[in-house]
DNA sequence: GTCTATACGAAGATAGAC
DNA sequence: GTCTATCTTCGTATAGAC
């Protein structure tokens, strides 16, 4: 190859890249771009770092520089991507308390489960890349991503344990733990379209009706956590 | 290495599998019973081929031969540990509707959940071994897992989604399909126990505790998911 | 400081001898 | 049926250009 006419190509896709992202793109900012995509799309495993660094005009040795690993890139691409989420939930929750001093366990269901479902709104044009990265992301099995993920998350979730303790009195850790981590399971399963993915008989979702099913699977989820969580303390349904 | 002696060494190792496996154990079986133990501990795709081999005593072209693939290899063993679950559902759900023509959500939610939950009796001595590794691989988020395991749930959810539908007249298919993702995704995550896995505060299980923990989480479930169904349809929790 | 080119060992897959 | 040898691709590490 020569190197200038590969010099130029190599200018032309990275205008491309910067066009679509955005924004000024550093090769950093080019790698974690094509990460959130990547990763997305195929998974953590199974996305070789090869792919990242062809897509992001870049070499595999980038990604040691900056991030040291095929982990640290993925640490990056999660702290940016949640941050956002931990944010507005951390808000919610606040403006919660502010109302009153035991918000309802359907109100904190709301104020955890809406900001996760409405991604989309908080990444631009990248909505869907950025959920459909954060719903896998949260699937995930391997230790490695869980931990990084938990970290994040951890951020909010000893306060909205504490919430959801004040709002079922009597009740003892464990039971508000289960509460919690069902919650937060039900969340990233929707997210992740882990089953909607599989090759069983399912109903489509057109593009058109994207919006407002996705209000509808909010819905869903909030009163389908809520009810079973209140159940869980009442304990009637089943008995 | 001298033949005769490594022929040796490998026949004292095949002798001592068998005795841990029970039965006779050709290639295939070794292979296969190494490859639940391995899977389970590690993961799919944490577990190299030469482990699983090694640990047979065979090699790597012999996975090839058998199962055509590492992914060959997956599915006869989830193949094999979840065919008692399946089973074990479809007895029951034969004889809730033996009893009545239209039985409760309650019921279905139990008759599904349970015998996923007591994998552990079904497989003897390697009980917990299956149990393990059953639960890993269904919160593996690799699609090739997924798959796989689709292929098995998928023999009997046709029946439970009818089931489910009768239960919940005036329902449309959308609605019913919400409700068994959400159990089978609720029991799946907790199976996989890939929350409690997460170095987040967590309550311990000790060894004693664990038969009596295991009911108690099998109730919680059931009870949380059947609240769940009931609050999606009435929708008057969270509004 | 940033980044590219390239080498290294281990992984899954495969061909062909036996 | 089974196994040895070999292929490609993976994540990581290093040397040095700019």
């Amino acid at each position: 190859m020569i190197p200038l006419t590969a010099a130029k190509a190599k200018e032309a896709r990275v205008a491309e890249q910067e066009q679509a992202a955005g924004r000024g793109s550093s090769t950093r900012d080019r790698l974690i771009d094509s990460a959130v995509r990547l990763f997305g799309e195929k998974g953590f495993e199974a996305t070789s770092l090869r792919a990242v660094t062809d897509a992001a005009d870049s070499n595999v040795a980038a990604v040691n520089y900056h991030f040291g690993s095929k982990e640290g890139l993925l640490r990056a691409v999660i702290d940016g991507t949640m941050r956002a989420v931990n944010e507005e939930r951390r808000r919610r929750l606040d403006e919660l308390e502010a109302r009153s001093p035991v918000p309802s366990v359907a109100e904190l269901v709301r104020a955890f489960v809406e900001p996760g479902v409405a991604l989309t709104t908080g990444h631009g044009v990248n909505g869907s890349v950025v959920e459909r990265f954060i719903g896998r992301m949260m699937g995930e099995s391997d230790p490695r991503v869980r931990q990084i993920f938990a970290d994040q998350v951890d951020r909010v979730e000893g306060r909205y344990l504490a919430a959801m303790a004040r709002a079922l009195p009597g009740r003892d850790e464990g039971d508000v733990r289960f509460a919690y981590t069902s919650m937060l399971g039900l969340l990233s399963l929707h997210q992740s379209g882990v089953f909607t993915a599989v090759e069983w008989p399912r109903r489509q979702t057109s593009g058109a009706q994207r919006e407002g099913s996705e209000i509808i699977e909010s819905e869903r989820l909030v009163d389908f956590i809520t009810g079973g969580i209140l159940s869980l303390f009442s304990g009637e349904s089943s008995r």
